[in-house]
DNA sequence: GCCAACGTTGGC
DNA sequence: GCCAACGTTGGC
């Protein structure tokens, strides 16, 4: 089972709509590197970290498990959403989602800036300069490092 | 295939 | 709102 970090901006999806909703298809991704690793790599039973951004206080608000195995994202076919991609054909699906279900809600968001901190954090692609990918791996230890931050 | 222009991401 | 980083587009 591998481990993996997750954005989402809490103004279009939170991790308390996550709650709410219990599981989710986790549409919107249009990064070909992103796409691959859902298809490729990504497995049903992975867990993540759910992690918010572009808001006041990014970092990691809690986790949830992978539940659905890649498959077309529906919205790339429709003209409504912000993911339409006029190119992609529903024969040869351009973009792929995956199913996640919410784990847990941490009692406070761990903040990037309390990340920053932590040497065992160091390497983790998403403090890293320029990082733009909204899925990324995490190692066990990054994994039971950030778990043991929530917990303190 | 090169590369400049442009768009998006996302922290600050 | 600023701006660095980086992916994509498209002319050549």
């Amino acid at each position: 089972m591998a481990f993996w970090l997750m954005k989402s901006e809490p103004g279009v999806y939170a991790i308390t709509d996550l709650e709410r909703d219990g599981h989710t298809a986790w549409n919107g991704v249009r990064n070909y590197q992103v796409r691959n690793m859902m298809r490729d790599v990504m497995r049903v039973g992975d867990r993540a970290f759910f992690w918010h951004s572009n808001c006041s206080c990014p970092g990691i608000a809690g986790t949830l498990v992978i539940s659905g195995a890649a498959r077309p994202d529906p919205t790339q076919f429709d003209p409504r959403s912000p993911g339409h991609d006029p190119a992609s054909r529903p024969d040869a699906p351009r973009w792929l989602l995956v199913d996640v279900a919410f784990e847990r809600r941490f009692a406070v968001v761990i903040p990037l800036s309390r990340l920053r901190g932590i040497p065992a954090l160091a390497r983790m692609p998403v403090l890293q300069r320029g990082n733009r990918l909204s899925i990324t791996p995490v190692t066990d230890a990054e994994w039971r490092t950030c778990l043991a931050l929530a917990d303190a």
